[in-house]
DNA sequence: CGATAAACGAGACGGTACGTCGCGTCTTCTG
DNA sequence: CAGAAGACGCGACGTACCGTCTCGTTTATCG
């Protein structure tokens, strides 16, 4: 997206590589400090870099900061990156360690540092959606849809509302709050919200437990 | 010397009207442009009043711009201020319009702003809490705890969790996907989650009141 | 003329020594190094003055090394600053050694920092006649002019062209040739064109002696 | 070893007349701009060469400028290029057209832009020792010598300093008063300083042409 | 004649100075 | 003395040029 890779051009090529370092220098001095604070003769220091070979591939300091946020790994929040311990409660306990609101203090501080740009900037938002909102509602709904399939809870009325129920409050508490999101208030949740607005199956549902079901 | 008429000290009063004019200007620039783009200058300037005035006032640029939100009157969440229609879901949806999330789009910009301190400042996290979080978490509370009072639901096994649902999930929706909380969201969160969490009273609830039942 | 000084206007006054202070600092890194090398940041740090200060009074680099010449204290070159020693050839050699171009090695540096700037700029060149051309050949014409006056030699042919002999050759050989302007090199000068171009007075001179006489 | 008409060397050979065209468009930005905005980027795209072209054959910015002004063919000052009119006044005005100082604008624009580097670099010094002072000065003493062995002057006290006295004062008023160096200007010099200083052959002169004559 | 080696246009790269802007402090004058 | 005006030290911003270093291509000489 920054780079045309390989054009058939004359000209030394953009050293891939850079961009890799530059990245990972962005995304850790944005979790050790402020967004304020993060500067980009500090990250090009960081980098091994020159202030010039940011800017040349990237527009500025958001945008580099975005870059950065998008290139975070999301990608264990994928199906197969998913625990499968057999209930959902588990399941939502599992993704409680490695999941990014509840993760590392890095993620989170990460996260927080966007919030300054995420105003101003539609392409904040955009970042922030594909990096952090939607693979984590993803995840979400995955692991409750296989618990419906399995027959461990009859299908919700609304699974989509559902899924964002967990990220939302812990980003909440997490970002506005700035209180740590813990195993104990992640079962308050998931007991008091999750699970209770989940019903066991009907007799009636078994028939359509292997079936697709559309969700509205 | 001998008659000191306001207080015992000589010179020039503060103006008190100043402390007005700046806070609602340094709202407006607030409204209008990003926390990067709010300058003292820019807020004097519109004010009427010089940098310094400002300085004697507050510590800086954060001080200055908590204080402005602290002086938005959110205080209508109060127990007197909310409405009372006769069923939780309509308590709800009567508390969509005048609430801070679903309120104007100049409340959310203001309030986004300081999420660019929110991550720097204690004292951020305090305004935002005493601001915004306790009130709003205050009156879901409240409302759910009326409806479980008149009899509408069962106890829920976590008040305090359920009364976040609906703050959390706007806020969520509202600040990291930058989009409207119209009544078709807050529909879906509140039948999708809050109310399908809720049970309908049992004839042995009555006598239960206090206790766990447990989910299995 | 870069500040006016005393405006009946409100705000902080220009420190007017700050001005002195940044003055004498771009002159010493003049002296010590070469144009290129001259920072406005290594300026202001010898000033003891930040970088925007120096922008506020001077419009760049060249503005503010331009007005450090001109601040050049060559007034003593006044007639009253010039030596009167009863012969001329024993005055141009009193004059060698305090004198712009056979004096010290620092004001021979930094005039020639100048010449970076005379050929794109119109001001260099008039900061450089007004601070050292004008007052050199103004101090040998004097000389000159009094040697006549008191009969030491003959009214010259063209007294503008003798003036400007040695402040030209002085300059020529220690700017194009990078050679020291010593005694010996002086002498040379003095006795082999200046003094070689005047005339003893004729009997008829006696009588004009104490008169105005015009020069061309 | 005997004959190895290009060099023992693979490869493609530096295409000779790249050389040229570099030099050439140096010599055209120079005239055109001041030395510091003589790019090296610049010269680059109006020669149609790469920049590490350029590099390859000098080492950096100030020995390509050096490099161009040393192929100013300057060489036509020596004794066959010089006029013999038959008085050495004549002779004077004669060399003002094509010599370096009285010809074009853009030689002087060209000459001017040294004096960036002359301060820092030894080889500036040569540089314009070898192309301008040395050619001038050997110009001007053979004329003076010329005019002295034919008779029309007596031996000068010092030729040497005589010599330089019009290339001095006519660079120093090309250069450090910008000002042009017109018919008339040279004229003020030749008449009222350089031939004052030389004095007609006496009858005693046969004899003492090699002797010291006191002034007094 | 094909391999190899250097030159070449293009342009990425690490530095470093530029000139601008905002912050928070300070001084000066006016009411 | 408060208040408006604005100078001041600091430090980040984004731009430009320097001199070095790859790239892929072209051109020459040697095996």
């Amino acid at each position: 997206m920054t780079s045309t890779p390989t054009a058939g051009k004359a000209g030394r090529r953009r050293d891939p590589e850079k961009d890799a370092q530059i990245l990972q220098a962005t995304l850790d001095v944005l979790a050790e400090t402020d967004y304020a604070d993060v500067t980009i003769e500090l990250v090009a220091a960081r980098a091994g870099a020159g202030r010039h070979t940011i800017y040349r591939r990237w527009e500025g300091k958001d945008e580099l900061i975005l870059a950065a946020i998008a290139c975070t790994d999301s990608a264990n929040l994928g199906p197969d990156g998913l625990p499968d311990t057999g209930t959902l409660r588990s399941d939502f306990l599992a993704l409680l360690d490695p999941n990014w609101m509840g993760g590392s203090e890095r993620r989170l501080r990460i996260l927080s540092s966007v919030s300054a740009m995420i105003t101003r900037t539609t392409r904040a938002v955009d970042a922030v959606t594909k990096a952090i909102v939607d693979p984590s509602t993803a995840a979400y709904r995955f692991l409750i849809q296989r618990a419906v399939d399995r027959g461990e809870y009859a299908p919700p009325r609304n699974l989509d509302a559902l899924a964002q129920v967990i990220p939302s409050m812990a980003a909440y508490r997490a970002f506005f709050m700035q209180q740590v999101v813990d195993e104990e208030f992640m079962l308050s949740i998931i007991d008091g919200v999750v699970l209770a607005a989940l019903r066991e199956p009907s007799a009636a549902d078994d028939h359509l437990n292997e079936q697709d079901q559309p969700l509205t």
